[in-house]
DNA sequence: CATGAATGAGAATTCATTCAT
DNA sequence: AATGAATGAATTCTCATTCAT
């Protein structure tokens, strides 16, 4: 049943990292676009390997086989950098959240939310050094925290759009339930990915949308849960 | 139905904050218990407000009203203050999760275990800085995270352990699914203490622990949730 | 009595500005002088904005709307730029010093030592930026104090000439007298093009002018200065 | 007739350099003032040698014998530092224009101006690295600038005030009269001792009091300029 | 015990200059 | 002749830690 599609968020990815102030205040041609691109895919080897507060842009620089001057054509500092890449992120996450499919208390519903949670999967594990160094700033970037928020607000209310589609409505306070359901799948996901507990993707993915439908749309267990 | 008990976890609080490695090597008059005591509360009060790497040893300091010299009599370096204060919060935190009790599917099965979440929330609460600087070491600390881990994995533990006395079986997967309902809760509260998003602590509490008793103690949400 | 005359030092302006060192080692065609000039005005413009030290060779190709590689292709740095544009200053400075006229203690001579300070003003407000960035220098750069020094000896030299020819001699030390009058001149007209203090240019004018005609050659001020 | 006084400004001088933001922000010891002085000596020294642009914080802390660390416990960049010598200048330099005599038009009243015309220069011949460096600053640092601006309209203030006070007026326009012989003693005195030209302290200071006599305030040369 | 002062290694950043197209 | 891109040496500044009193 593994379903994992051809990248994260299907075929719609991206056309390229942006880059941070400098870049944006200038064309780029075809060789400065490739060292914008060398940039973010070090940095998110780099955060990956040390986390954010502990990187250095002389670590980035390196990995990206470039010198600190070309890096600050790019960016202005690493912070610079580190918000282009979670602009990356958020418009992804957003667009995903968007994506949440009505569901019913049935079995296709319950198929249609686990594809989507793979898809969450999917789309998590690949920006996971970026959502692991996002972790870390938040203590310490209001800003960043703020933009945190944002996404998980957007989650929560697309969520709480599908449950009000159900009648009779499942939950009676389902802004409070999609926050709890919200963050289950977040945070299950994280330590999933991040190796703190070892659990199967599928497994997971099954489990977490199975919760989701019994929990806010109604689905009944017990019929098909032995199918596996 | 506010149930906040007198202090995080009730009577149980430890006796007063440990030193790291100097001041352990050495007798403690009162003048020295006290001077541990203000750098301890200073420290939380910095990393609540900073962060931790973005906290100073001078912040520290400045916020104890003592001086640089003394800090490195009590402490080797930041993080062995760090490593004091995580030291508090796992000791009460496994005690928390041994204290999971029993549940039925009844009524009162849920009510134990809303006061459980109650106690987490709270106890959660009142080491907020702590675990907030402590998420962002875990990205740049193995031995944080591994630290992080075994809480995490002992609180999995114990849900499973409760499940598992119920009969017949509500869950296929109980390793997964207690990996998911402690994700809901600890993210949740997580989310709600760092305010971004606006909960009442009852609410939320409620909302987790109904959440926790359909979906792992085959409680029925229907009869008595429109008690409130 | 306006009497500024229509650029400065009258009608021999140089030709066009002259490049550093890889400029004159070849020949500039038509779209090189344009982009010379295009050079020395907007390095004028940030010099004026900035200051010498202050201002970078990116301010400089910026204005001049063109790339760094151009700016090395007509200058080997930014020193060898601005002793461009000092060099026509400095020539500019010595012509104007040589024509100091023959000055009686008559109306006469009063009035021909007001317009050659009144041509001294001229020339020092449109080189004013240059002459400031001059001054910065100073203080860093031996050759360039060596310069300036050499162009207000000039000017002393000379006003010690005039002086010598009135009979009976006005002052007992010419030499001395010369350098606080020249010293007069060009730092109130700094004071008064810097816009450090307010004062209209002719009136400036006429005090420096009665100044030195009493002082050097023995004008009396009493006998025509109600006149205006 | 030389008459050069203890030190500058007579025996007024201030208790000690004053520090940067940093150093204002606590108390300072015996051992801090002590380093804050050999800082500011040293800045001093360097400045002289190399300018304001072209020092480095390093060459200060060289010569101060002290280390980057100290060096930004007092200051928080090199420009604090320097505005932090420029305030010792300019009160000092206040005090003196409050000093201004009154002047009358006999011998006694040129011997007050020359006297005070000493004191000037001295103060100047002190300070001169500082006024040297602030002439570099002027064109980058409007603050700066605008500090030297107060100074000048200072003294020409005082100048305009004495001239008031002679009856008959000697002068139809004091305030752009104070201006040039204000220009005049500063530029003269910088040039002297910036050794740019070769004059001696007691020539020029005579000379530059004597124009100011005869030319503001209606002392007659003639009579007693034999004398020398 | 406590403290103010000093230290210096390490990190970020700038910018004049060169290079490849 | 022009240009966008790259470079890296030089500089500033920070801050954990040690030291002397």
């Amino acid at each position: 049943m593994k379903e994992k599609a051809a990248g994260p968020n299907g075929s719609r990815r991206r056309a390229g990292p942006v880059g941070g102030a400098p870049a944006q205040s200038r064309e780029l041609r075809r060789q400065g676009r490739e060292t914008l691109r060398k940039l973010c895919e070090a940095a998110i080897t780099v955060f990956d390997e040390r986390g954010y507060n502990a990187a250095r842009v002389d670590d980035i620089v390196k990995a990206a086989k470039t010198s600190h001057g070309t890096f600050y054509l790019y960016f202005s500092n690493k912070e610079d950098l580190f918000q282009a890449l979670v602009s990356g992120v958020t418009e992804e996450m957003r667009e995903l959240a968007g994506e949440l499919p009505s569901v019913d208390a049935n079995r296709s519903g319950y198929e249609e939310l686990r594809s989507w949670v793979g898809r969450f999967y999917d789309l998590y594990e690949h920006y996971h050094p970026v959502i692991r160094a996002w972790t870390e700033l938040n203590a310490q970037n209001a800003e960043m925290a703020r933009r945190g928020a944002v996404v998980l607000r957007r989650f929560i209310e697309q969520l709480v759009m599908r449950v009000k589609e159900v009648d009779p409505a499942p939950v009676t306070d389902p802004e409070t339930a999609a926050l709890a359901m919200v963050s289950m799948v977040e945070r299950a996901t994280f330590y999933a990915i991040g190796g703190l507990v070892h659990v199967e993707r599928d497994v997971l993915v099954e489990q977490l949308a199975t919760i989701l439908h019994v929990g806010m749309f109604g689905g009944t267990r017990r019929r098909w849960a032995a199918r596996k």
